[in-house]
DNA sequence: GACGACTATTTATAGGCGCC
DNA sequence: GGCGCCTATAAATAGTCGTC
């Protein structure tokens, strides 16, 4: 603008385009002073340069003028610190959500247990009692079908390891026929006291469904 | 600037304040476009009038610009972003917890109810049966605490109808002493009622702690 | 190559004036 | 009261040179 008219137009020359960024920046940001104080506005003014350095120049707190800049700029739907807002709202909610359902749970859990039985009532007692019932009974019998399948799976391996002895007996006809022991006498141990338990547990349960 | 210096200091007279505005706001929105097309620059310009006026220039979108001036604004641990950041990952940790405990909760609580013992161990088992007999027991303990209370309340009532009773006969000797059979056919239903399910309370208990 | 100073010019604009 | 136009004049600044 002086020695010869300007083209707005990128500046081709990086040394003269350096040099008048600098200045102009000045410029700008003088003029931006100049503003905010004659005519008693709030100015804000955010220059990046092309290699990324941050000038600025701002009337009173620069957060105060983005804040009031978001406000008016609408109800700024598509805005970053709406979607933020949204997302900690929608958190919020969630967490609150979830705390509701720890104490149902906990209180839940905490009847069944016996515990805190002083809210209640006679209706919501029996209800337990007949829970509880129902329980210990599935739970019983699933007790008896591990048993169950323990004693099989014993019986199972007595009978290869008798097999086993057979045919060993077989091989060498000239020993006394007393094989594997230790290991018969730990079969025989199990399965008694797997049926021990399991009448114990048929003697548990009256007379209930 | 023109026809006598200016001084930077506040216009009293709000015509030309106005007026000024008007002006080298025009001015300097121009000269940030300038800036920004001879310097290949970001720029943002926000002005707001004295009286909440918004005016405002950006190359680009304002959001890029205003996004990159937080970032660079900081490694901010002040900043409104960050700190909305914060918030949003601790939230996100809480949820995830509750979560965790929520999974946590429900699995007991269906291993109570009898549901999904597959991948209960005998050692589980066995403990949670001894639970549920422990919280059977303090359950019904409980009903037959309720069950005596009723029975005091009722049996106190029942005293109180008997004086009343002995009273009105006192007082009007000519009449049949049959005075509130209502009442008292009640008070004698639930009491019967109340004992028998006592007593099988009772009798549902073999030989438990 | 960045920066300050200088200076010839271009721009911006204060103060008017007219219009709505 | 707001806006656009005009004009004299203050400011800004492109180009250049000198310094570090």
């Amino acid at each position: 603008m002086a020695r010869g008219k300007v083209q707005v137009r990128r500046i081709e020359n990086p040394t003269s385009r350096q040099v008048t960024f600098s200045k102009r920046r000045g410029g700008l940001i003088k003029k931006a002073h100049e503003l905010s104080v004659l005519c008693d506005a709030q100015v804000a003014v955010i220059v990046f340069s092309q290699r990324g350095k941050l000038y600025n120049f701002a009337t009173s707190d620069i957060q105060n003028i983005l804040a009031r800049y978001h406000e008016h700029k609408g109800d700024g739907s598509d805005t970053y610190k709406f979607r933020m807002e949204q997302c900690i709202l929608r958190l919020k909610k969630d967490v609150a959500d979830q705390e509701r359902k720890i104490e149902l749970l906990e209180d839940s859990l905490r009847k069944l247990l016996g515990q805190s039985l002083g809210s209640c009532s006679m209706e919501d007692i029996d209800k337990m009692e007949s829970q509880l019932e129902r329980s210990l009974c599935i739970i019983r019998a699933r007790k008896t079908q591990l048993f169950h399948e323990e004693v099989r799976r014993l019986e199972n391996k007595e009978l290869k390891l008798r097999e086993e002895n057979a045919r060993l007996i077989v091989m060498d006809k000239g020993e006394t026929p007393c094989p594997c022991p230790p290991a018969l006498g730990k079969t025989a141990v199990l399965s008694a006291s797997s049926s021990h338990v399991e009448t114990g547990l048929f003697i548990g349960l009256p007379g209930w469904a």
